[in-house]
DNA sequence: GTCTATATGGGGATAGAC
DNA sequence: GTCTATCCCCATATAGAC
């Protein structure tokens, strides 16, 4: 019985070649070679490349939006009644995913890749289960901000968090550059580093004064 | 002679196609039928599809960086022997990009979901090409932005620049959706508006004290 | 469950007529 | 400069033996 095996061998050469090449660009083929099993074996286990594709990624996202929401669940229980602060808001919600870069059991810097790439531009069979798996965290997100910043408009709100997803997905994808760079600039632990530069970033941008009147 | 218009044709359509479904994923036989001509055109005017593919992005990408530093130069001889203002640099950086979503005679939406992509992970056959592109932009920026921030030392202001850069690419890839969303949002403006709070945002992300001592 | 072999279609690129 | 026809390779997917 090492069809588990197979199928976690599979997923692993995947997500190594979609993250290098995207999902067209990366055959079955070097898949298959890739995980030292016969071709067919990805329409067995898998129905799909697509299908197969879904499974590279969701094996990795959930956990890392389900330890998002962990986070913010217990920041809510030690701020009290309080609102949780607008920083460690942005913590629980950068932290999860930016650490996975020196995590290669948890996908490492090819997960990285490939999510920001489907975030940042979903393909077309990829997006409504995009949608459905991070509304419940938009929706989470969206009021634990709103508490932080009172007085902050919903239009307002929504472009910040938009902005501050965006600067998250760039270096969570460039993370392999970061990290190359790094040897030359300085001592710049492109790890816990730049997620501490980055809720800084986040929080003085979420937090500056409204532009328009509340 | 309309050779030249064979070539803009073909350019035209890889641009929406190329956007639509990126380079492995655009097929230049879906490329030649929209373009309404024959498929060894592209052969002949262009020496192969990655050339072809470098074409449709150079071409858009060239005046955008071009227009930054003009318009950078602009507001150095305005502020006279004085730093230009924060806001004064980003708004030379963002907009010429942005505005780009409106004006389809500049590539509009394809375009900026195509380099956004490219720049978020540039594909191997390109990225040696996007440093040369963009390294005297960044020279010119890093030294702008630090007379602008005296006191911030340059580590933590590469970090706020990568940030600020993913943050407009990311709104950048997805114009689209935000232009669709703001019918229900409320008057969203996705043009003009997303420049000024993004302008807003990065301002304050830049501007914020350092985390380490100068 | 895993393999070999193959069906079927599409891909990029080119030769050579017009 | 443009077209037709074609080369050759690779893709995804499946049928059927083991």
């Amino acid at each position: 019985m090492d069809a588990q095996a197979t199928r976690d061998g599979i997923l692993n050469a995947a997500e190594l070649l979609f993250g290098d090449h995207g999902f067209p660009g990366a055959s079955l083929r070097q898949i298959t070679d890739k995980a030292g099993v016969n071709l067919a074996a990805v329409n067995y286990h898998f129905r799909s490349k697509e299908d197969l594709y879904r499974q590279v990624l969701f094996r990795r996202l959930r956990p890392v939006n389900a330890e998002r929401l962990t986070l913010l669940t217990q920041a809510a229980q030690l701020a009290g009644d309080q609102p949780v602060p607008l920083r460690a808001v942005l913590d629980t919600f950068i932290r999860p995913l930016l650490r996975r870069a020196d995590d290669p059991a948890s996908g490492g810097i090819p997960f990285l890749r490939l999510l920001s790439r489907d975030l940042l531009d979903p393909p077309p069979f990829l997006s409504e289960e995009l949608v459905r798996e991070f509304e419940p965290l938009m929706t989470r997100y969206t009021h634990a901000f709103s508490q932080a910043l009172p007085g902050l408009p919903p239009l307002e709100l929504f472009w910040r968090m938009q902005f501050a997803l965006g600067a998250q997905l760039y270096v969570a994808a460039r993370q392999q550059d970061f990290a190359r760079r790094s040897r030359s600039l300085g001592p710049t632990d492109s790890g816990e580093g730049c997620i501490r530069h980055l809720v800084d970033f986040c929080a003085a941008g979420l937090g500056s004064p409204p532009l328009t009147a509340a």
